[in-house]
DNA sequence: CACAAATGCTACACATGTTAAGTAATTCAG
DNA sequence: CTGAATTACTTAACATGTGTAGCATTTGTG
């Protein structure tokens, strides 16, 4: 990831930002729950990025109307443009790596850190 | 690494807090530049993690006699203890991880490690 | 010897992982 | 319907990673 952290430290954003901005982007409105378990991260983390984020105007939130516990997430057009700006460089510092690797160790490096994610957590 | 934090949150460490501590054991006196390698720390991360061990006494600093820039980093008795203590428990279950992934899988994955590290830093 | 550059650490600021609490809103049992 | 769980988040506290500065000590060079 070091690549990538270089990339989008150009744009004021870290990985993990990075990474909600995204997950919020592909899925349309989300709640943090959702966008917890996607982008792998605990809420309370989640928490302070959405924060960041929204301060950044990145990202919009209001609170769900049916259930008011619930947030509504939702990208904005400055996200829209930020991801704009870096998805391709970003997918293409990755395969860049993969190609490094070799498609095939890539592969299987990527198979193997799952099955160890498997084994360690079995809930 | 989940359990083995839980083992060494009994003991009232860190997951890196014991990593510098088993460098330093093994190594005998040693400077924080070489921790630091040994251990893949930076050095601001290596300093608080000194500071935080020495309070607990279980390492002993001094500076180094002949460059009195650098400092010389020793294991102390209660240090000693805590790694008798854990050493063994530590070590069972990076094992009990090795057979539930297998053997060759296991040594598959380190080494896909260390190529993608290699790759992501050429120097 | 004097001074600039390099070296070894430390101090700071910012972002995150993690655990434990706390709050507001909803659901559910009695 | 009302109080006890539960759910969805937020806050707080602590430890660390990372980048940038700063300080003291050494080294290298003229």
């Amino acid at each position: 990831m070091g690549p990538i952290r270089s990339l989008l430290s150009g744009a004021g954003l870290t990985e993990q930002q990075w990474r909600v901005l995204r997950v919020v982007q592909e899925s349309g409105p989300i709640d943090p729950t959702q966008i917890a378990d996607k982008a792998c991260l605990l809420l309370p983390s989640l928490t302070r990025i959405l924060q960041k984020l929204e301060e950044k105007q990145l990202i919009s939130r209001e609170r769900d109307k049916e259930d008011r516990r619930r947030q509504v997430v939702q990208i904005a057009v400055a996200g829209e443009k930020v991801i704009a700006d870096n998805l391709e460089a970003s997918l293409e510092l990755m395969e860049q790596t993969r190609l490094k690797m070799g498609a095939e160790r890539y592969e299987a490096l990527l198979d193997l850190l799952n099955e160890l994610d498997q084994i360690e957590m079995p809930e």
